[in-house]
DNA sequence: TGATATGTTATCTT
DNA sequence: CAAGATAACATATC
């Protein structure tokens, strides 16, 4: 899913891209997914990209800013004269562009373009002024990003609440950018139970977990993002997490570490996958 | 054909 | 009242 690594690695392609670009038309196939009036971008320069937890914000020369968030199955992707021809583009997930999920486009000067597509029309386009971004629900909601915590601060959140440890990992009003996959993979490279009470971890606990998601976000940017879904990178291609999850999707396989058949659950209605041995 | 996937938000329950 | 639990959202895919 577009979690932290996959978001974060949208963000750094469109910001090679799109800054100092003039946006020139807007087309909207559906309107539930742009809120907003296309005059209020057309003719903008794109100054930035920022993102927030697993939110984008692509700030604008007129005061104004899209607010995006793609949720789980929403695509940014960019085309222009200047996307190297050694660029090998999804064929899987987006195949020709436009496409029929090619719900958004935005038309950019230099002859390029840069598409917003969604199957399943979750995500969501907003203009707004940028000083009023952080009013947003989404935005003001957000905790802080897991990359600014300390292990003092990573430690105090987690001993706020006896809710299961994977739940407040995924809870972005806590920490954002954590999502299903990192959240499975961190929990077992720490060896610790998802269900396990998030008050409950020692101390040498909280340190393994925090290193682990560390070292899980490392991965999946390493990759590219993960790709088992919808998502691909600003220029359309294909992540490879996906092929180096260490239990996500993997119920069935035997555990690396002990040989246990990893189990698949639901907490909090969520798929939940773990080694019942050697996470404790 | 119907069960399945999930990030966020809304609503219900304790 | 707040925290937690559950349902809803949308729809392509297997």
């Amino acid at each position: 899913m577009p979690e932290f690594p996959e978001v974060e690695t949208i963000k750094k392609g469109l910001t090679k891209y799109l800054v100092g670009r003039t946006i020139e038309g807007v087309k909207i196939g559906i309107p539930k997914l742009f809120a907003g009036v296309p005059k209020d971008v057309i003719g903008a320069k794109i100054k930035d990209v920022e993102r927030h937890g697993k939110g984008l914000i692509i700030n604008l020369s007129n005061g104004n800013s899209l607010a995006i968030h793609i949720k789980l199955t929403g695509q940014l992707v960019y085309d222009g004269p200047d996307v190297p021809k050694t660029v090998q583009r999804s064929k899987v997930r987006i195949g020709t562009l436009p496409n029929k999920f090619s719900h958004v486009i935005f038309t950019l000067d230099k002859g390029s373009t840069l598409y917003y597509n969604d199957p399943r029309r979750f995500g969501w386009i907003k203009v707004v002024k940028t000083t009023e971004v952080g009013n947003l629900p989404f935005f003001k909601g957000l905790g802080p990003e897991f990359n600014d915590l300390t292990i003092e601060k990573f430690a105090k959140i987690l001993s706020s609440s006896k809710i299961a440890i994977k739940q407040l990992l995924m809870d972005q009003k806590r920490i954002s950018g954590i999502g299903n996959i990192y959240a499975n993979d961190s929990l077992y490279d720490s060896k610790i139970a998802p269900d396990k009470a998030a008050n409950s971890l020692s101390s040498t606990e909280q340190k393994a977990l925090f290193n682990s998601i560390k070292k899980v976000f490392g991965e999946g940017l390493k990759y590219g993002g993960s790709s088992e879904l919808n998502y691909v990178n600003a220029l359309g291609e294909d992540g490879s997490y996906q092929d180096h999850t260490l239990i996500y999707g993997k119920q069935g396989t035997k555990c690396k570490r002990d040989g246990s058949t990893i189990k698949k659950t639901y907490l909090g209605g969520r798929g939940t996958y773990f080694c019942p041995t050697c996470q404790k």
